[in-house]
DNA sequence: CGATTGCATCGACACCTATCAATATGACCT
DNA sequence: AGGTCATATTGATAGGTGTCGATGCAATCG
């Protein structure tokens, strides 16, 4: 977590390294998806807090494989977590993630 | 604004529309890269609150014209706001605008 | 056991995006 | 006017990403 702390003409500083500027933007990456936001819009609403795979294919109006990747892409960045249980698998947020990743961005920009 | 209100298996309603979720993806878009969260780093930690265009080049290590690119996304996203004086280009953080951009994200995900 | 269902992976394709060199534009200075 | 500097734009290119059909794999059901 160096920083090069590099002067210029008018002495701004540059806080953020480019290694922890690629973290926050990965991060922030993966919000930043239309299908990714719905589903974790439909997680967060749902009653029972978590989602079956298999429902969001239909309101979404995307094709499995492709939920499958913007699900995958979610579990990754950490951002939701999949509870396999008999065939189904069942998705919830992951407690405090999306806070985390907010903050880290409000932080980053002081 | 309209929802479609899609029902699946378990219940789960898709809250987000397609074109909400696009908007919003665009807006974070703005924010998932390295560079331009350099620069909204290096802006807000200014003690002027403003950094000339040409100071972000040379502690970035990015060539002229793509920062030039990377500025001009953050002003279209309403991120930041560029003032010219004389031949230089001083910019600053948009008020409110990246709390904006978090709190939609918060809502959406209720 | 075979059939079916839920989900992941693969391969391919179209599209977007970050990047730079070259060039254009516009402002200041002499 | 001519020269220099700051910034934007253009054109080209390489790599990333969303999408889908086809297929594979694993678990359930009959």
């Amino acid at each position: 977590m160096t920083n090069q702390s590099a002067a210029s003409c008018d002495g701004a500083i540059l806080q953020l390294n480019a290694a922890e500027a690629s973290l926050l933007a990965n991060r922030l990456g993966a919000l930043a998806d239309p299908v990714r936001l719905q589903i974790l819009s439909m997680i967060s609403t749902s009653p029972a807090g978590e989602v079956c795979a298999c429902a969001f294919v239909d309101p979404i109006g995307k094709s499995q494989p492709t939920v499958s990747h913007h699900l995958k892409v979610l579990a990754e960045a950490g951002l939701v977590d999949g509870d396999k249980r008999g065939s189904w698998i069942w998705y919830r947020l992951t407690p405090g993630a999306l806070n985390a990743a907010t903050t880290a961005l409000l932080d980053a920009t002081s």
